[in-house]
RNA sequence: GGGCUCUUAGCUCAGUUGGUUAGAGCGCUACCUUGACAUGGUAGAGGUCAUAGGUUCGAGUCCUAUAGAGCCCACCA
């Protein structure tokens, strides 16, 4: 407890930083397997390794460090895995673009030197929102801190996919995809940015062989029609009835085409016959597969038109061929008419470019089976979703789940562990060795891997078991996994909550649980048990913060300016489950005033107990009992309450109404009222035993309150708990929370109270509307309607001193006509502040005459109310007691208002 | 097109299963530097809870429709 002059505004800058350091040397966030403790374990949605901190990133990381630190406060042993993932596609255009800008391209390079480089640019630069979240507080176990490109979780993804592919859940196929002409990859469906776009749709005539009739199609990409292969009409629409069996030839290329039909087509669209190009187009390619219909590939992989279209065409690029096709059409007379059309154009989300359906043979994951048991656990509550509506569109997704696209054609990833035989044949095998058994082929012999990676989440999705050490078996995986609560952004529900649903069940089938045996149940076998969808951060006009609008503070930044405590707090303040947060770096004046609250409340605290005690060693291990008197027992009440509701509260995982019960709590119980009231006996004549007694009991209270707060704001509780006694080496980090053991909540103590405090409301409210200065002193006259009331009086004037500067108080009786004064009713006391030159007669007779209809217009409604006979006949008998004793309240409130008028006269 | 959410004070938002006089923060007005804090204190003004119906003794709360704002999914040639 060393003495030292605290400043008086809190300084965030002069602690933060080194409370983080303290912690972090002494391994305060570190767990290891006790399984004389319950885990609880919290994986990290690993972000890119490219990325720098966003709002985003720090409301995630804010509520899982709130979740975290509370429950180690709790005892649990807590486990918080950080990590990073390689983000491939982003990963690897960071470092082209530093590539391109030496003048040089990874082709030139080749894949290893590439993919070395990748490395190398990773150590530099990657990882820098690791750091940043140290800044903020996050109390993660760094000792575990994985990446998703680690040597484990690299064999995790190979034992992984292995297994898949033995098992046939990973499989090689045609399929269209999502083709960037720019990258050159297959891009899976969320990572295609879809945009209205304004276009053209061109109707074009295919004659109908051995007739003289022809069909109208429409398509938005008159290019494609070089890969036609079928026309097709509804089976039901009569206007074609008679031509579906027929044959129509393809416009320019000459092409036969059978003329299919199929419910898909809808009648009403533009001439209800639709061209269709199996290799082009997802819909045509399904529809390919029912009629078998053949798949001409007439692009390459840049987006020029391959060896398959007419001579002319070969070589141009997409929108240069539709072009001169267009042209074509029209000197032949075959392109009918042009209309715009408002469609959608999906585009590359890393460069831009509109990405094309494309034939190309990628890598699957059978989903179905995969889905089953992971749609079950959400079903079945096993796995609770905050907020519940989720489930829903969870659901929606599992039930109408398809394969999974899971190759890319990029060189930074997990290669693919496919290995190719000089035959062709090929099998999936966890090194070269296998593979050569696999296929049986002499040792050495010749083997080509697979050239794709595997998309970034294919190695994201095994995060809660692949950090713990899986494949291995370990006591890390058997303990902390399942995890507990997962925190992510409701957007990658499917890519990545999902899906670690799915693999956890799948993966950690059989492996050894908690109780050492091999998991079999759903409570086993899921990876968390609580996923809480953090808001959407939004700035205060309601945009989605973006870097191009240049609306997203940097989080350091608002650090450096209001603290890491008041960016925390803030946050946390403002954000409700499930719905978005507009927010602007000035909203965080809340938590910084905030700290700063509590920083001086402590202060005043120490100042106290240096006068009161000395230098005399004081302890809080032991609440003092003690010389209690209303205010203490009062706070302890409250106390006692705001434990329960916030333990209830950060259950429920509402972490705004947890952040509002302790801002209540602290700053208007607490430094409003307790810290006022304390006062009267600090300044008192209380002996120096009781006071001492007195500030020993408020420094305790205040002590629980920084326990409370500590997850929410560590820094500063930290700071301050550490000045408040000698903690001998112990930090708050793993101080016992509050549970309120051996407090009591006490209504009559607190209804006493809010008696006392409507009481000197009231007189302020007097002193307020007639301007009475805050100095001059206040004689009192009570009419109290019983004596319990009327001690109050006494033994809290020294309250009523205090708070309201009320010097004398004289108790009249119902008979005693009370001088002319300024009046007020409390419950059924009545308070007069008599005039004597303090008071404006009219402004107090304006003042009473307002109140006086108020209250009528209450005791009117009630009344109404009271006079519906269906209302008193079935409403609940204790309703309509209320309101009947709410209504004689009110009149006869109105009557002891009404009298202090007329006496005004 | 399918699904979901929101609309409460000037602004940003709370408001649990329908039942006290609808709350908070910021902003605004007035007063106060009173022995922690002006990043403070005290008091005050400000709301027919988007609109229209309905259920109910009773609706900010439940149902339906409408208007406006937003999100997710699909991506129709």
């Amino acid at each position: 407890m060393k003495q030292q002059e605290l400043s008086k505004i809190y300084s965030p800058k002069d602690v933060e930083d080194k409370w983080y350091e303290y912690w972090e040397s002494h391994k305060l966030f570190h767990a290891t397997v006790n399984k004389d403790k319950k885990p609880y374990t919290v994986v990290i949605p690993p972000p890119n390794v490219t990325g720098i901190l966003t709002m985003g990133h720090v409301l995630n990381n804010t509520i899982q460090d709130v979740l975290v630190r509370w429950k180690r406060m709790q005892g649990f042993e807590t486990c918080w895995i950080p990590g990073t993932d390689h983000a491939g596609i982003a990963t690897q255009n960071a470092v082209e673009k530093a590539l391109a800008k030496a003048g040089t391209n990874r082709h030139e390079l080749g894949r290893e030197k590439f993919v070395e480089r990748v490395w190398e640019w990773r150590k530099e630069y990657g990882g820098t929102i690791i750091r940043q979240l140290r800044k903020l507080g996050a109390s993660c176990d760094w000792d575990r801190e994985r990446f998703t490109m680690d040597e484990g979780l690299s064999e995790a993804v190979k034992e992984v996919f292995v297994r898949m592919f033995d098992k046939g859940l990973v499989y090689r196929g045609k399929y269209i995809v999502n083709w960037c002409p720019f990258h050159q990859t297959a891009l899976s469906d969320d990572e295609v940015d879809y945009a209205e776009s304004n276009g053209n749709l061109y109707y074009v005539k295919y004659r109908i062989e051995g007739t003289n009739e022809s069909g109208i199609v429409a398509t938005t990409r008159p290019e494609t029609i070089l890969g036609d292969t079928a026309v097709c009409v509804n089976p039901k629409d009569e206007r074609y009835k008679h031509l579906v069996g027929r044959t129509a030839i393809l416009p320019i290329v000459g092409r036969r085409l059978p003329i299919i039909a199929d419910d898909y087509i809808d009648s009403s669209f533009a001439t209800g016959m639709m061209k269709v190009t199996p290799a082009h187009d997802p819909n045509d390619f399904l529809l390919g597969q029912r009629h078998n219909l053949q798949q001409i590939n007439i692009l390459d992989e840049q987006g020029r038109m391959n060896e398959a279209v007419p001579k002319q065409y070969e070589g141009l690029d997409r929108f240069e061929c539709r072009k001169r096709l267009l042209k074509d059409l029209e000197s032949q007379g075959l392109l009918v008419k042009t209309e715009p059309h408002v469609h959608n154009v999906g585009k590359c989300y890393r460069c831009g470019t509109v990405i094309e359906p494309y034939l190309s043979d990628q890598w699957f994951v059978r989903m179905k089976p995969l889905a089953k048991p992971a749609l079950r656990v959400v079903q079945n509550g096993t796995i609770r979703f905050h907020p519940d509506r989720h489930v829903k569109v969870y659901e929606n997704w599992m039930n109408n789940i398809r394969d999974w696209c899971i190759s890319r054609q990029i060189w930074w990833g997990h290669r693919i562990p496919v290995y190719y035989a000089p035959d062709g044949t090929y099998a999936a095998a966890r090194n070269e060795a296998e593979a050569r058994t696999k296929l049986k082929l002499p040792d050495g012999s010749v083997l080509r891997q697979d050239e794709d990676v595997l998309d970034t989440w294919f190695s994201s999705w095994l995060w809660p078991f692949s950090t713990l050490g899986w494949p291995k078996q370990s006591e890390d995986l058997q303990y902390f996994n399942p995890t507990d609560a997962l925190v992510t952004a409701p957007d990658i529900i499917f890519f990545w909550v999902a899906r670690m649903i799915m693999a956890n069940m799948e993966f950690l089938k059989g492996e050894p649980g908690r109780s050492g045996k091999p998991r079999t149940t759903d409570e086993e076998l899921v990876p968390f048990r609580d996923v809480y969808f953090t808001s959407i951060i939004r700035d205060l006009q309601g945009r989605k913060m973006s870097k191009s609008l240049g609306n997203s503070p940097d989080p350091l930044d608002v650090i450096a300016e209001y603290g890491a405590d008041a960016l925390r707090f803030t946050v946390a303040y403002l954000a409700p489950l499930g719905q978005d947060v507009l927010f602007a770096s000035e909203k965080c004046e809340i938590g910084r005033n905030f700290a700063n609250k509590i920083w001086n409340a402590g202060r005043f605290l120490m100042l106290n107990r240096t006068e009161i005690c000395g230098d005399n060693q004081i302890t809080l291990d032991k609440l003092p009992t003690e010389h209690l008197d209303l205010a203490d027992r009062w706070i302890l009440s409250r106390l006692a309450g705001t434990i329960k509701n916030f333990n209830d509260a950060l259950s429920e995982f509402h972490l705004n109404d947890a952040s509002k019960i302790l801002y209540d709590f602290i700053w208007h119980d607490f430094c409003d009222w307790y810290v006022e009231l304390v006062k009267t006996r600090f300044y008192g004549e209380e002996s120096a035993e009781v006071k001492q007694t007195v500030v020993v009991r408020a420094l305790w209270v205040f002590d629980q309150a920084l326990r409370l707060l500590h997850p929410m704001m560590p820094f500063v509780t930290e700071e301050l708990w550490q000045h408040l006694t000698d903690r001998k080496g112990q930090s708050l980090v793993r101080a016992p929370f509050p549970t309120g053991a051996h407090l009591r909540i006490e209504p009559t103590t607190e209804e006493e109270m809010t008696f006392v405090q409507d009481v000197i409301n009231a007189v302020r409210n007097i002193r307020g509307e007639n301007n009475i200065a805050p100095s001059k002193d206040i004689h009192l006259q009570v009419r109290a309607a019983g004596e319990k009331k009327g001690g109050v009086f006494k033994t809290y004037g020294k309250y009523l001193n205090k708070l309201a500067r009320v010097v004398a108080v004289e108790m009249i009786s119902a008979e005693t006509k009370p001088k002319l004064a300024s009046s007020a009713v409390v419950g059924d006391t009545e308070i007069f502040v008599p005039l004597e030159g303090l008071i404006d007669v009219n402004a107090e007779r304006v003042r009473l005459e307002k109140e006086i209809s108020r209250i009528s217009a209450l005791v009117q409604s009630i009344e109404t109310k009271l006079a519906n006979a269906s209302f008193v006949e079935r409403a609940p008998k204790t309703v309509v007691d209320k309101e009947k004793e709410k209504l004689a309240n009110f009149i006869s409130n109105a009557e002891k208002l009404k009298k202090s008028l007329k006496h005004l006269e």
